[in-house]
DNA sequence: TTGTATGCGTTATCAT
DNA sequence: ATGATAACGCATACAA
């Protein structure tokens, strides 16, 4: 016999090789060109009758279609990609994640693709993104954290892979967006702080350079203008806690320190809290308090944390939608935005008349 | 001229096509064959002078290896999965997520390796880990949140393929493992309590059927055992904060209600502390409270929390390392368990002699 | 409707 | 050392 590489190798694996589509072409007794359209799910031109023979020889060997070849055919990944630029020092730990992967998974997975999932640092980013659209890995992107000045786009256009934003960049994003509406959010926020009697609302936000921190505090702003309010004290920070408490303790320590504070999102919220509190401030009585994505810990951290919630999952499961649907040429190339609500919890509530804090005159 | 289905779409693409490995053999006016062999890291038997023509060509034209080409022809992914289970009302935020991932993506990206997420419910948890497997869509899989009951194992040697458990799931785990010492953590945190001089440790869980829920409770255990206690109530919870906060105030509800309590997580711990403190309790003074995980949040709270700590990131770097071994045969068969630190703060400081809370007499 | 043949881009084997 | 060619498994254009 002739020397057979392939062949040894087929051998050893016999006993459990998986079945492919000629193999179940073989037991259908037709060709495979037959089974394989047979087993498409838009059953082109082929025979009833063998359209079921094919799927019972398909269904008696267990045959799954090998996703390797048949991504080499279709010049396709069968996946999508999200790279996540995190600095290692600040691998906080991320309310978004879990809920909005999950909308992910829901969506991608009923059509069979799969999230290639990489966490790179600053200088890793681009290379990142060139190498999983050059070789083939995805056949498109979900880009998250989008930066005011963003770079991607251009990174994104000239490797020919489509994209959605994870955000609401404003109408000059060359590409689809699905976010949550964050200035509406932060709006409804301060209108709330403004609602329960507060004078002077500060905000920390979360890292500058980011569209949405840059969105939530334009939210801030309006409802302060609206308002008629002057006062406009900002610590920026940076989402983390330790940023946070730092923000906070300068706002305190300022010579109008302010009696409620607006953050970009719970991490902050939580450690402002904590900081003030421990300079001897009562939350919400001199110090009011409301954050952003309503984590589960707001409502169990003392006093329980106002927050500002959206759906995440339902928003992961958008987003990778719009995603398949530009992947697939249809150009869904409109903004959406989810709309979120504010959840109201002790650390923003009213302070009784004869109960204000600092500078209250006041006696019932 | 004849119909051209293929033909049309790589005119559409001619400008813009990348560059296959016929390209750069035909720039270097050398056969296909060689091409490959050059471009291949262990340059097998091919002149020096060839390596470098085929290399400059390749450069030229920007040539990047087709992955899915490579993976038909190889059998392989070049990727791995990671199937996380996660009931989708208990989406908590996780501090493991973030940093953990950042070791795996610096462990296989420089193995030209990506990693595949689920983030699944229970029913389809068993058809994702088939799914994955059977598509030939990953080489290997992360194990994570091993059961004390685990029926993972025999879904993994049915599908013959490799992984690497995430945890110490002991000697009869028949995956390598590389996992925190749980144990030996809740250990530390519990004689850390003794020492601090508190009587009665109570002890916090996280789910129950996990490995690493299993394996504290031992720790806890066996401190206490050590050091002669006799007192041991327990509060079995989730993880989450408000299953925290609910065993929480089951036990300080208990004829004999504890004097310290440890966590399972941080998470859970913070929680616990603003229950316990919105009861008047004072913290560490009436109630000592150690976590687990120190997220960054731990650092950050009212009063700053203990907590045990874990390098996540080489945590995962290392079990992806340990997975592509298997992958390649190399089977470390062994378990490696990472050691882990206690991070003292405040909420478990020592109780000054003459100021020991309630049934303390103590003034001053 | 069905079978045949070809291409996807790579690696590996064979013959030169 | 190099070129030619088969093979990976699937989808599809074309002929029958």
């Amino acid at each position: 016999m002739e020397s057979m590489p392939r062949q040894r190798r087929q051998k050893e694996q016999t006993a459990t090789r998986r079945a492919t589509i000629n193999d179940v072409a073989q037991l259908a007794g037709v060709s495979k060109g037959a089974a394989s359209r047979a087993l498409s799910p838009d059953g082109g031109r082929i025979g009833r009758e063998t359209i079921a023979r094919v799927r019972a020889a398909a269904e008696e060997l267990g045959y799954v279609p090998n996703i390797r070849a048949r991504s080499l055919s279709a010049a396709r990944a069968y996946a999508i990609g999200w790279v996540m630029r995190r600095d290692p020092d600040v691998l906080t730990e991320d309310p978004f994640f879990p809920s909005f992967l999950a909308g992910v998974e829901a969506a991608i997975s009923v059509r069979n693709y799969t999230l290639v999932l990489s966490i790179v640092t600053d200088e890793l980013e681009e290379p990142t993104y060139r190498r999983l659209a050059s070789e083939g890995r995805v056949d498109g992107f979900l880009l998250s954290d989008v930066r005011t000045r963003e770079s991607r786009f251009a990174l994104l256009a000239d490797l020919q892979v489509p994209a959605v934003a994870l955000g609401a960049p404003g109408p000059s994003c060359p590409i689809p967006a699905v976010g949550i509406d964050d200035r509406k959010g932060a709006e409804l926020a301060t209108e709330h702080l403004l609602a329960s009697g507060r004078q002077r609302i500060a905000h920390v936000t979360g890292a500058p350079g980011y569209i949405h921190t840059h969105n939530r505090q334009l939210g801030w702003r309006a409802a302060l203008r609206k308002a008629g309010k002057s006062y406009c004290a900002e610590g920026i920070a940076d989402f983390t806690p330790e940023g946070g408490a730092k923000a906070t303790r300068a706002l305190l320590d300022s010579p109008e320190p302010p009696d409620a504070i607006f953050y970009d999102n719970d991490l902050m919220a939580i450690a402002g809290m904590a900081a003030a509190m421990s300079r001897g401030l009562r939350v919400p009585r001199d110090l009011a308090v409301v954050g952003f994505d309503n984590i589960p810990m707001a409502a169990h951290v003392a006093p329980p944390l106002s927050s500002v919630a959206t759906d995440t999952r339902d928003w992961g499961k958008l987003a990778a939608l719009t995603l398949l649907d530009a992947i697939d040429g249809r150009g869904t190339q409109g903004q959406v935005m989810l709309q979120s609500g504010l959840v109201v919890r002790r650390s923003s509530h009213a302070v009784p008349k004869h109960a204000n804090g600092q500078g209250g005159v006041s006696n019932q």
